[in-house]
DNA sequence: CGCATAACTGACCCACCGGTCAGGAATCAT
DNA sequence: ATGATTCCTGACCGGTGGGTCAGTTATGCG
């Protein structure tokens, strides 16, 4: 045993190529400018991977497998039974929140996912999130609909569909801000509309009451960012 | 003048390139199986574009610019006056269906772009789409506000993004359906979901029949298939 | 110090594919 | 039929970039 491998070789690998792939997408992103990036020479790369795929494929499953983990969080089975309809809204709300805010530290690589920037191949891993996500959304709407809190009339697969399809959008606007917007503002905004609708008329006053009660005191720094409108759209030369 | 030119060469060709492109994506489609699918050689089809990019171009933005014409049809001051919401809501629910069997019928390119399929130099189409899909979202947001219809205190911002991002959802499910599914009970729903949520508490009753009452007698046949689910997602080899 | 071992390097290889163009084929005029 | 003209073909070219491997360098050990 001589000449111990860098320890930090790998790692500085990921990092340089989770930018380089963020850059430019899969198919465009260069093994040799990740290897420069990282310091290192093209040989190396080859070291810790078998092909440019199979770091890609490193980079993009861990970080879906981080994020299915808050969605873990928000089965029904795993929160505390709550006393009304209103402290439930804050169970959710606190944990929609923690998701969009994984999903702010990680856009770069969520971008990239999102816009299929990583060849058709991948794209997989994101619809399996949403589809997770949707049957998630349809577990809680038929158990709020139990409970009476939901209108009976509801149909549990557009509505999930609506629901999620809005966090998606949300999701979408999210990464690609440059400047970190008002989570919380968005996520309450979002829970505002669409909780209403899913109402029981009987129960709608609550709901008109706890998602405006529940706004948050605004720091008066970071509030001022609106959903959308992040770039001009201008089609490039 | 001799030998004149094949008149169907570029048709077919556009139609072997949409073919091709829709199956690979733009970087993975190779100008020989597009000019093969046409019965062409590979020469020919430089004598109808000038680069593999620009045919993806050209089948692209023809699309794009067929949709937006759906959302020029949507603009306030194209409609005649209503005479109360519920009329309102079923000339939205025409136009919808209409934008909606467009993405069925040219579900394959839509779904290329909607996938990022086409490298991110095309994103900015649908992204700019969806800009303008929910711009006109909130000029009929504000105006049905103005009009008492809406609550006074919804946020447009977010609102407008949940409803946009709702539709986009629909798009995402629909366009990769193998059987058209009911196109009039997806939108129908949409907006059983959506239109409470904004509506002025006084006339929610309206709304809530609205949206029942109108609800289509289903042709017996094709009713069944509900949004989603649409693939399992296994992980190609 | 010098040898053995294993990590690391980067010049090279080659498959691939977008794009070209010289030559062949089809058509028309006479 | 013959030639003029234009269309069309497919073998070829050249840049590109993923992947390799013979050689180099660093480290540990006796």
């Amino acid at each position: 045993m001589a000449r111990p491998v860098d320890p930090h070789a790998k790692i500085e690998l990921l990092r340089a190529a989770e930018a380089v792939f963020v850059e430019h997408g899969l198919e465009k992103a260069h093994v040799e400018e990740i290897t420069a990036r990282a310091g290192k020479s093209k040989g190396s790369f080859y070291l810790h991977f078998s092909s440019k795929e199979e770091a890609f494929r490193q980079i993009v499953e861990t970080t879906i497998a981080r994020l299915a983990g808050y969605l873990e969080q928000m089965e029904p089975a795993s929160l505390p039974e709550p006393a009304d309809l209103s402290e439930m809204i804050e169970s959710w709300f606190e944990l929609e929140v923690e998701l969009f805010e994984f999903l702010w530290q990680n856009r770069g690589v969520m971008r990239l996912l999102l816009q299929g920037g990583g060849s058709a191949d991948f794209g997989y891993l994101i619809d399996a999130f949403a589809e997770r996500a949707r049957e998630r959304t349809k577990e809680w709407l038929r158990l709020s609909v139990e409970r009476g809190h939901y209108r009976k009339d509801l149909d549990v697969e557009v509505a999930s569909l609506v629901i999620s399809g809005a966090y998606d959008r949300l999701a979408r606007a999210l990464v690609r801000l440059d400047k970190k917007p008002d989570i919380r503002g968005w996520v309450r905004g979002a829970q505002r509309v669409l909780l209403i609708g899913c109402c029981a008329p009987a129960v709608r006053e609550v709901v008109d009451q706890s998602v405006s009660e529940f706004v948050e005191p605004i720091p008066a720094s970071a509030a001022s960012v609106k959903p959308g409108g992040a770039r001009k759209f201008r089609r490039p030369a």
